[in-house]
DNA sequence: TTAATTTATGCAATCGTTTTCAGGATTTTT
DNA sequence: AAAAATCCTGAAAACGATTGCATAAATTAA
């Protein structure tokens, strides 16, 4: 497979790189007859115009960067899928990066793709990330932003998530129609928006069934597995709870290894639930049941709303937030 | 964030883009007191060379490509964290495709990797893929391959494996030693080359300690699910096997799923191993144990090769085949 | 037949960088 | 003091494509 060149073509065909190149993009000033030869040769020869050499002249690398914590997590994965099919369709090519929770790898992949040149970056934040002071840096450089799943609370950018108030109430509402009253809330740093929202949802769904909130049910997990551990030690010790609502893939699995790690099982008559798109989640034990985000499309509809910024000529004005429905997943 | 140019800086300090440029990468010929003038200018705001003008430059994207059958697999996107590691480390950006396990998509994979310019690429073969043309098309112009876990038989190529023949030796040899005798063996499609060394290292275990090869226990299994459910309801309707050794992620869930389906549950005391890199089998109803692929170092070995083959001047002539070991997980 | 118009093509600049070649300025050698 | 050597710098070409401008050739109008 051999590489060529508008010249390759011009040389052979007797013309010049500027005809071959009009010929080529059916250009009014060229004649049908050359037109024809030349798009015949090209495609005999396999041509395809150079994308480094289209990237310098447009000053635009038609890439888009994709920061997430983890790629191997079924959400973020799924995620990614999303995107490569929007992306790869419309002619783009996608450059993945892991914070890996960090800030400062967050930072790093921000630097890192910025220096690549590419046009614009999805965002799912770091668990680390409070504030955005180090993307609103490149934002300005016409360098577009669209953040999915953990966004800022701040307006000013286009934002793709899940219905995250809905899930957790749905899901807490479940678990109240088993009969459970009293269901702990294992959840995340309350600096992620996800937290919050998913916070709400667990309360006003206790609030609309006539069970007092307690506290005492609610726990706040970083991302030290040992924390999960003694979060679920606690409450097996003291509160005992008929029921668990954990707000992530990386807690609800935590927890599950603490379970594991106690002598007295966790009950089988205890449900768990968690908030993850864990494709396996049936064959644990016990069984887990999850509330599951539209992954794919919450990808997909990242990057179409980033494709179409760059690809549009005015600056957008008002921002989109679009909130996508979740579903239960009962095992 | 401002983007500056070499040229930005030849006109701020009066100097020529060349001399600037020389500079920068401290040329012998250029004064001493230039160069620190332009290095220290150069950092204050910032300059980075402009990578694509780099790679029309020199015809080199500096970006490798990753073709592997699924990113929302255990195995592949740890291997995609050794790749990318080792790739960012060393300044080339990754591009990742999936296959799905179809050879039309892996086809396309390639094309578009190709028109995109990549130096090189790094695959893991779909299922599907029973020869390789496809991808000699490629090879001969300076497009450098390097394979991984699922490789060609043929010589002529880098290659990054597992000792598949050990993991399932002792895999099997676990179960043995735990007292099974009538040990199932499902496996993918012979055409996969981590199939054959995988069913020769369960007959060799079988053989080694004495037991009869039982061609009815051991069953091939393709993508479908329903295969893998009928595979599970003839094994329990006739051979009924003391344990069980599935080949593979999708393997090993498959047989868990149509484990579920079936009233009877699979028994307690039938032991299930996979060739997996799940990273929550500890987690699954019965326990599933796993041969655990190095799937990170496998990556990271495989991008160093490729990398050091398209920094090096010469043409490789003999080509490397790493064998990696593999580990038992038992839960 | 000459001028005006249309048609078809090529030249050259551009994008940002590197690098070859050439030349001016300064210093050393004779 | 002239010739040679050394040092420093800049102009220009190259990578591959696009595009504004110029122009030659063909056609039409006068």
């Amino acid at each position: 497979m051999e590489v060529i060149t508008l010249k390759d073509i011009a040389k052979a065909l007797n013309l010049s790189t500027s005809t071959v190149s009009r010929a080529l993009r059916d250009s009014y000033e060229i004649n049908e007859k050359t037109k024809k030869l030349v798009a015949e040769y090209a495609k005999k020869v396999n041509f395809r115009p150079n994308p480094i050499a289209l990237s310098l002249k447009d000053n635009k690398s038609r890439a888009i960067g994709v920061i997430v914590p983890e790629i191997a997590n079924n959400f973020f994965s799924q995620a990614i899928n999303g995107i490569e099919d929007e992306a790869y369709s419309r002619g783009y090519h996608v450059v993945i990066c892991q914070s890996h929770e960090s800030l400062e790898r967050e930072k790093e992949n921000l630097r890192h793709l910025f220096e690549r040149r590419v046009d614009g970056i999805l965002i799912s934040l770091s668990g680390k990330t409070t504030d955005i002071k180090h993307i609103l840096e490149y934002s300005e450089s016409n360098f577009a932003v669209v953040f999915f799943d953990r966004v800022p609370e701040s307006g000013g950018f286009h934002k793709v998530v899940a219905d995250n108030f809905s899930g957790a109430f749905a899901a807490t509402e479940y678990l109240i129609k088993q009969g459970k009253k009293r269901i702990a809330h294992i959840t995340s740093p309350l600096t992620l928006s996800i937290t919050k929202e998913r916070l709400e949802g667990y309360k006003k769904a206790l609030e609309v069934h006539g069970i007092a909130i307690d506290n005492e049910l609610i726990k706040y997990c970083g991302f030290d597995p040992e924390e999960a551990k003694s979060t679920i030690n606690d409450f097996m010790n003291t509160q005992k709870p008929d029921a668990f609502f954990t707000c992530s893939d990386r807690l609800a699995l935590h927890c599950y290894e603490a379970f594991q790690n106690r002598k007295d099982e966790m009950p089988v008559d205890t449900p768990f639930f968690g908030f993850t798109n864990l494709n396996v989640s049936h064959l644990f034990h016990p069984k887990l049941s999850t509330v599951v985000q539209p992954a794919y499309e919450m990808g997909g509809r990242a990057a179409k709303i980033l494709l179409d910024q760059l690809e549009s000529k005015r600056k957008v004005k008002d921002f989109d937030k679009i909130v996508l429905e979740t579903y239960l997943k009962i095992s």
